[in-house]
Parts: structure tokens; sequence; C-alpha cells
DNA sequence: TTGTAAGCGTTATCAT
DNA sequence: ATGATAACGCTTACAA
């Protein structure tokens, strides 16, 4: 087969005269066999002269017939689509996260369907509607509440991503951020921070704003909406941002911790063109582990997820999911973050 | 529907006693009414009676229903698949590129199937031979040449990412690195240096080094395999170590251009490592404009790619070949990099 | 409003 | 080695 003939549709007159792509049927008829033997040429079965079978695959070749997946599908079992809804492809952390996705459904022979949903929730609906359609289960990141998503669903089973059972009642794959959290206002107080602020960034429930208060109150640090600042943009730029607000809020915090790493180091650089080095004046711990952290300037002290697995861990769910089996809950279905000192903290 | 009714398979008895998925017959035999009015209530048609719709949902949902996408796709066409293969999701540099496709694909009704190669040839066929049952066209990165693409391709339309016309018979859409390297080479040049080495990539055609001796040779400056290292992995820690070597082979050089911009960051590790500031001792010289050169110190000057658009021209070469048309050749399936001058260089 | 019948494109089974 | 026939699960006519 020559490379080029893909641009060539030689395709097939319809009854009403407009083109439809061949069936197995034209290209037996061409061929001048049953469609049965077309079946074996193409799926290179045996029991089929050679010679038939040339002939078959010419026929097929001239008339570009290609097997219609769909009617494939309806008499083999087996083939599994999961859909995968990402809300953000330009934050590194969701890449790797697909990466385990799509890792873990190879090794079973899976199909991922991918969606960007943008951080917008019309779109997360669409996004349902369509995978609900063509997915045998759904993976993904989503803002809209449990009900929205079930209205939306039409029953598929969904994982949803970096929820605890505690923020819904779908199967999911948590990140303990209470844990990271622990390990990481350990470190900052540790090192004798007092005045600790946060830049948030808000996706579905607040879990890591949560369990910053959480160790804020457990050190009796001072605390209140004015130590907060909201990072409407999940970005470096939106990171600068909140930083520019919080320092004009509260110019005496020594740390801050970031929603993320790229909100961290979106910190970082805002600090640092408002005078204050990092870490000496300011300290910043980031949440998530990115491998941009280990080449900014300082590099960023962090709280490090395993994100390739919390993707392996959601393939995991759909699959019990799928067998009928109760999902994984609490500790199974977690991924704990982990202190990775630098030196920004 | 409670949110958790997705555990608890309700599956329906086989005629040999296996448990398999409710079909439409299922349902309308429990409901007491025809296939055709179950059809009509799933799919929120109108023509039904309020009470038998919501008895038979309330079947459908008994059973845990969910139509076949196969036997769908059979009677509807329209729902169109797109293959991705990508080589790796770590870089940044593609999962932009598949944002590109997903936003374009998106916008057409089409669906996205994925598929991480990891830089592999036995993966990249092995996406081949899935996708070309899948999908109805495939989008993609592939170092494989062509007879091997076409031998695993079954007809399906192929469009290759980053290629040019002399380097493929496929449709493809490409990136003019010649065109990139004659501004980056001016500006090296420009600023006086003589001895640029560069950090070769490979992936594929060697289409970025061409370019690098093509301008180097314009020039007259310097050259043999001495001034150019390779850089087994495309990432940071890859270029660190091509860099040692460049600097072991080449101790000279002022200036050097990295594959891309992941290579290029490790470059300016090794090198301030081994005692050289970038870019008063050393210029360095990025491709691809990742928005990470600019978090580094010093940000690097690179040759910017509009990944994108590649994606989303990509999607469109899908569409013409569809349509039957000749796929854009040339210029108008290029991108043509953008010299973004920063501080490294 | 509901049911009946035909057909979508393929593969499996069973003959020949 | 090849062909006829029956599924597969659904929707779109059309008939009642």
């Amino acid at each position: 087969m020559r490379a080029d003939d893909q641009q060539w549709e030689t395709s097939v007159e319809g009854p009403d005269g407009t083109r439809r792509r061949a069936t197995i049927h034209d290209v037996a008829k061409l061929a001048g066999v049953s469609r049965q033997t077309v079946s074996r040429a193409v799926n290179d079965k045996g029991e089929i002269d050679p010679a038939t079978k040339e002939r078959v695959l010419e026929a097929a070749r001239l008339l570009d017939y290609r097997p219609s997946r769909f009617a494939r599908g309806m008499v083999q079992k087996g083939a599994v689509t999961a859909g995968l809804v990402i809300p953000d492809l330009m934050n590194p952390f969701f890449p790797e996260v697909a990466a385990g996705v799509l890792e873990a459904a190879e090794q079973r022979g899976w199909q991922v369907v991918m969606w960007d949903s943008r951080i917008d929730e019309a779109r997360e609906r669409d996004a349902l509607d369509v995978l609900s359609h063509q997915a045998d289960a759904i993976i993904g990141y989503f803002k809209s509440p449990d009900e929205v998503l079930a209205r939306h669903l039409g029953g598929v089973p969904l994982v949803l991503l970096e929820r605890g059972p505690q923020q819904t009642r779908f199967a999911a794959v948590g990140i303990d951020a209470a844990a990271g959290l622990e390990q990481g206002m350990a470190h900052l107080v540790g090192a004798g921070h007092r005045r600790i602020g946060m830049l948030d960034g808000v996706y579905g429930p607040g879990l890591r704003r949560e369990a910053f208060l959480e160790e804020v109150r457990r050190y009796g640090l001072p605390v209140d909406d004015g130590w907060i600042a909201l990072c409407a943009e999940h970005s470096v730029a939106g990171g600068e941002a909140g930083m520019e607000r919080l320092l004009d809020t509260r110019p005496d915090i020594t740390a801050v911790f970031g929603f993320n790493d790229l909100i961290a180091v979106g910190a970082m650089r805002a600090a640092r063109r408002r005078g204050r080095r990092v870490p000496d004046d300011l300290a910043v711990l980031g949440f998530d582990g990115l491998s941009l952290g280990e080449l900014v300037e300082p590099a960023l002290t962090t709280l490090h997820i395993d994100k390739r697995r919390l993707g392996r861990l959601a393939v995991e769910q759909v699959a019990r999911l799928r067998a009928g089996e109760e999902p994984l809950r609490g500790a199974d279905a977690w991924v704990v973050p982990e202190l990775v000192v630098r030196t920004s903290a």
C-alpha cells in the first residue's frame, strides 16, 4: 500500500447517489466472495486461500474499506473506553495525573477519551453528556456538585479525582491534604514562623484551605480572612496577583502557603519584586511537587504528590466499580503528600 | 437517582446463568412495554405518556441499563473519534499541543482518544494497531518510518506532527525549523558569538539539527561532530548530561543551542555548575517557548512555537482528509517559530 | 400514545 | 476453503 493512498477517498455510490463509506458488503461484491470471506481476509484469520485473500485485500484497498468499529463492537464485546476529564492541561500537574491514567488503562487494554474542561462547569456538563454516551466509565476533576454530576451521568460509573469520601458519594481518589499540611506547617512553625498566610485556589471543596486552617488553629497562630488571598487563576500569574494583595493586607507575614506549586512560584516572584528575599524575609511553601519547583530560584519547598499514582489509583477504582465491587474508601484511596524541603522555606 | 446507586450492579441473568449487561429488551420486558417505548423514554423524545415514561425510567434504573454505544453508533452516524499519539506527557510541550487538538476537536464535536507512546517505537505500533480499529483518524508524533506506519494503519487517515512534506508522504503539520534557526542564529551571531554548539535531541528526522548546521555554514562558523552533543533524554536532566559532555569536548564554546527548552534549561544549569555565567560566559538558546523558560534565571531566550495552533492545524488536516480534500502542504501547514529574547542569550 | 418491522455492519456458527 | 444464516442492541420508519 502506498502511503499517500489515504488522500483518495475511493468511496462508494449510495442508492441516492451520495457517497457512503464502503462496507464489507461492497468489498465482497467487488471481490466476488461472501462477506464472511472478506472478514477472514481482513482480520487475517486462517482458513482462506492466499490467492482469494489477496484479491479481497485488493478490493478493500480499492474501495478504501475500513471495518466499522461500531459493528465490530456490537459483536465482539470487551472494548473498554474510559473518559478522562481534566480541568487544565496547561498546569503540569494534570498531564502527570493523565499519564498515570493512560499507563494503567493501557495495561488493562482500555482506551481513554480525554476532555479538557478548562475549569468551566458548563464544559464539565458537556463532557459528561458526551462521555456518558461514549465511555464505559468516567474519571475526572469536577467542580459541579454530586446532584449535577448524577444528572448528567446517565448511570455511568464515575470516579472523582481529589475528593475524599466526605466530599462526595461517588467513588473517589483523594489527596490527604491534612497529612500534608501537618508536615508542611510543622516545618514552617519549626523554623520559627508565626505569621503565615495562604494563597488559596479553590476548586471543588476547599480541602487544602481547611487543612491549613486546622494547622493554624493547632499552633494557635493568628488568622482571619485577611491572611488568605484567593487566586482566581491557578497559575504563576494568579499567584503573583494573589501575593500582591496578600502583601497589601498583611505586610507582616513571614511565610506563605500556596494552593499549588504554580501559585507558590508566583508568590515567590511577586515577593521578590516587592523587595522581599526568599526565604529570608518570606518563606514559601508549595503543594504538588512539580518538577518545575526544582528549576526556579530558590528551589521550591513543597508538599509532593505522586500524581501518576493518583491516576493509576483512579483506574483501579473504575475496575472495581465495573466488577461490581465496593470501591476503595479511606486511606487506600488516598495519596499522601510528602514534604520535600528545598530552599524556599 | 441516588448518587451511590452506581455501586450496585443490578445486572441481569444471562441464559447460561452468567451476568450480562441489561439491554433495551430487558427494560422493555420489565416495564411491560415495547423496546421502542423504552427508546423514547430513554432518549427523552416526545410522543410518550409521562406515566409510562416514568415507569420505563424506573425499570431502566433498576436494571442499571445504559444504551450500548456500539448499537447506537451503528444506527446514528456522525460520531467522529480521533486518535492522538503523544510521545511524552511529562514534557510540557506536548500537553499544550494536545490542548490545541482537544480544543479544535471539541469545536467539531469530535472525541479524542489519547495514547502516550513514551518515545517507544513498539508502543507506537501498539497505538496504531489499537487506534486504527477505534478511531476514524490518527494524529500524532511518530519515530517510525512511513512504511511501518502504513503497515499498522489499516488505511486510517494519519496526520503527522512536526513533519514537513519532505519527511513523509502522509499529511502533516510541521514546524519551520529553518526559519526559526535563521532568527536564532542571527541573534547569536549578531551578539558576537562564533563558537556555537548544539545539544541535539533527535526524534524522527533531525530537522532542528539540520537547520542549525545550515546556519552554521551560512555564517562560516566552525563545526563538526564535537560541537554537537546528543541528549538521550529530552529533559532537563538530559540537557545537563549533554552539556557536561559538550563542555568536555569543546570547552571554548560561547553559545549553545538546545533542541528544546527543557534541554536548554539543563544546559544552563550544567554550565553554571561548571562555573560559567549565563549569558556572559555562555549564551543559551532554547526551542519551544515553554512558559517554564520565563521562570528560570536567567530567563530563557528561545524560539517560541504556537503549540496550540499546531494542534488545531492537525485537526484541520484531519478534517480535510475526511472530506476527501487535499491536505494543506507547505507554508499553510507550518508553524513558524518566533524568537523571544529574554536574558539567557 | 404505542407497537411492529426493518436494517445498520460485523463476526460466529454451522453447513457445504 | 467458502458461504448462508443468525445474532449483536439500537433507532427510524411506519402502522395501529
